[in-house]
DNA sequence: CCGCATTTAATGCAAGCGCATTTAATTCCA
DNA sequence: TGGAATTAAATGCGCTTGCATTAAATGCGG
């Protein structure tokens, strides 16, 4: 096991998560009104179709169940996304995107998009990282 | 520009970050009494000597200016660290690591170790992945 | 030498997060 | 079938964070 290798790759994803983060922060805020958690609840619901459930959201998005819980809420507000129970199991809730918040979500993605472009080429990993992250 | 390059990275860079940092946060703080970010900068202290200001210490941890503040604070009720004000120039502080912290660090140390390679050698990146980090 | 702009670190404040708990609905098995 | 265990989502709470501001010290131009 390759101490320097785990460590190295660490220190790399702390740098990005950090820099990308944080500008995702100030430009999808400013330029949208989105943080980076309703951006991505956003972005799932577009990829993933009309419903989804907020247990499986919560496989997907990278927050605790109540952060999501809170992150919907908050969309639910901003008219983006609405809650809906569901008949089968009176438990769950599915959340549906909107047009509004299709909309919103179809504004903001380039902005992301450059986000992340200029954050990942701007010290560019070596051409051999594509490989891990693609798959061979 | 490669989106599908860019955009795959970023994913990657999220899931560890998470997973990592969940992890970390749960195992230091049970086993060490220390957070991450706590142990960041006791890291760096370590590596880098005896006494830094905490302006320098600013652009090697991923913190703001005011988390570090804190954080710094912290580590000094605990002892781990003393804050010394700067003769040459004294709006500065220099901090140091008391041997305490040195001790405090030696023993969490293996803790992040030993999370750090399971969350990056559990799927494990292709081995090209390594020159991405460590350079060609 | 004085005053104004700058820099360093600390602090007030609000927002977001995770943990633990709560509330409500469902499942299981005795 | 009925009650305990389980599951889904929401909520109370404390903590950490970043932004904006503050307080103190330094530097610089006149």
């Amino acid at each position: 096991m390759d101490e320097e290798f785990v460590v190295g790759t660490w220190h790399y994803v702390l740098a990005k998560h950090a820099k990308a983060m944080c500008a995702l922060e100030r430009e999808l805020g400013d330029r949208h009104g989105l943080g980076p958690s309703e951006f991505e609840v956003l972005d799932r619901m577009v990829h993933h179709g009309r419903k989804l459930r907020i247990q499986e959201l919560c496989d997907e998005v990278h927050l605790s169940q109540s952060a999501l819980s809170r992150v919907v809420a908050r969309l639910e507000k901003a008219a983006l996304v609405s809650r809906v129970v569901c008949d089968a199991d009176r438990r769950g809730v599915f959340v549906c995107i909107t047009d509004e918040g299709r909309a919103r979500h179809a504004e903001a993605l380039p902005t992301q998009r450059a986000v992340l472009s200029s954050v990942f080429t701007e010290a560019p990993a070596p051409a051999a990282f594509e490989s891990a992250v693609t798959g061979p």
